[in-house]
DNA sequence: TATGAATGAGCATTCATTCAT
DNA sequence: GATGAATGAATGCTCATTCAT
């Protein structure tokens, strides 16, 4: 579930009065649509006249630009985290690493911020959606390869840095704006165990 | 080769003065430094500093910032084309297609605007070091496939949205600048015929 | 009326903020003395430091310099309006035209960057005020002329021509600025009835 | 005949050499030219395009982009005065005069710079060409208020006042750009004996 | 607490003038 | 002398952030 991380950073925050986490819901929206659209380059006055709410109250709930960015993506990741978790159950890792796979795909391609604030390393130390998102990969690959299905000299650092390229191919070829599936399904096939080439060892 | 496009479009203008070309370039390889570090943010003041040189001098060369980003592309993907050129000469066309899907990488690792403007479409139509860069591509890739190497579901047009990809890694990961090497290792396993799994044809 | 006219241009926007509203006034004042002073050269910086307001404030309420050239124009030529209308009423045409003429002079002598505008057209249409200071030159010339007191031969369209020439008169001879007087004095002699020399009609 | 001011303002300067003095007659048209056409606004560059000579000549021969402006002023003044010369021979001295004016009025109204300085006061004393022309209108008048054609009460102060109002009419009005001969007629009429009102005594 | 007006550092671009070739 | 490349101060405008209402 999207998780509520308040604006000071204190840990458990009181809860937000009803209207005020509705506003906080109505930022992040309009946000993720602004982003979406312009990128980084999205102004705090174009997202505040989305949320129909003005500047200020952006600012309380978000104190600064970066900030608003950081949770949106803390957003995203705590959002795909939650839907993968249900595949760790899955009795084949390899296909279910694959579905995480093309979910987060979904997910980097509608929103172009993302893939910038990935490829940017926005956020110091990676977010709990992140981590999570990490073991959970990390558990599906180690499955995946005693399968015999990946390649082993994969790590978990490589999906991150793998997604951010999936993502980035995004925004090009406006005619053709699934031209990112292709990415991910060669991406894919180089993952497989069959693929190694031994090349990555260089 | 390196194209010398004077300030008005016009093919082929007289040949600028020795001290004006030393200029350009000067001006050149200072924007290729500063947009190579902070992405198209870099701003014209910084860049006539780093050449040592007025801001107006930079505007006489380059009518406008975004003719900057583009003849500063135009030239990398002019040099990459002169170099791949010979490429065509091996026998080993999947070798010679490997290495030079390498030796862009590396012009790409080494400028962070170069991925920007790829995946932004920067240019409406793409210059001439693009297009030749496309020729040699198609005709590498095609007798690769012939060779039974390269898979025969990948067309031209994914290789720069595949390099694009590649590129965006680089920004990541601080320590491990390399990284963006196990991405494109992993793409091109991705790319050998045994690699094909069929998932591209979805 | 001096029209408060909202910065998007929707017809009757919602009532500024008392501050802001004053704020705009201040703006209006300032430019108006800064471009009075310099003529359309002048600063928006300078209008911006006069106002006592930064400069962002001025673009608040005006988008371009252009804009608030227009606003403060089509401010003054409703004031002159408002102070016209009232001309309608007297019984002697002629000697309310002449009390218009020199009112209107009286403005244009004040504010160098109007005649400016004047003599370029800025507007590309007329704004409401002109429209009416027209419409009640036009009544009070028809008026004179049928008193016998206006020559029969100038036409309405001639009167902003001739007090733009007044204008022009202003910047001129820093010791006796009042020398636009003598100007309109001998411009309003040549409209009188018997000046008609038919020297016109060629 | 338009006279050779040299650029250091030396009285007697050594005759330039030909092709300087080409160079210099080029410059100075291409200047009315550019002037006439962008106002005080045109760019030094493009003077020196239209003369098809490089800055530094158009540099070499007007220390300044003023002195250039103030040298065209003189120049175009030299020849008005020079054609109105002969006027001082007629018998009808108002004829004469009135024949004067229209000759300035044509200068003026093809030369929207011309008008710029007179309304600027560009040059802080009055160059030779406006000296003989005032005392040219100087005689003219004293003769024409003698032969009670002109109004006693004008000064030879108020010509270059009025020309340069109409000089301003020229650049409205862009359908009719003749518009300033009717200023111009009128204000003629303003000045004929008859017209005296006694406003100017004011 | 919400609002949106105010702020002003920051940035791209222009153009008169200088100076090396 | 002529050329035109170089210079850089100046200027219009933007936008993240603050703060009075």
């Amino acid at each position: 579930m999207s998780q509520l991380v308040d604006p000071h950073g204190e840990a458990a925050a009181r809860p937000l009065r009803a209207d005020a986490r509705r506003n906080r819901e109505k930022v992040l929206d309009a946000a993720r649509a602004a982003f979406a659209e312009h990128g980084r380059e999205a102004q705090m006055d174009d997202v505040a006249h989305r949320a129909e709410v003005g500047v200020g109250t952006v600012y309380r709930h978000f104190p600064t630009k970066e900030a608003l960015l950081v949770a949106l993506s803390q957003d995203t990741f705590s959002r795909i985290a939650d839907r993968s978790r249900a595949l760790l159950e899955r009795d084949d890792a390899w296909a279910a690493f694959v579905e995480m796979m093309w979910d987060a795909g979904e997910s980097l391609a509608a929103d172009r911020a993302l893939t910038e604030a990935m490829s940017t390393q926005l956020s110091p130390q990676p977010c709990p959606g992140q981590l999570e998102l990490s073991s959970i990969a990390s558990e599906l690959m180690l499955r995946a390869q005693a399968e015999g299905r990946m390649r082993r000299d994969v790590i978990v650092e490589d999906i991150p840095m793998l997604m951010c390229g999936v993502g980035s191919a995004t925004s090009r070829a406006h005619p053709c704006t699934a031209s990112w599936r292709r990415h991910l399904a060669i991406v894919l096939d180089g993952l497989r165990a069959a693929a190694a080439s031994g090349e990555l060892e260089r």
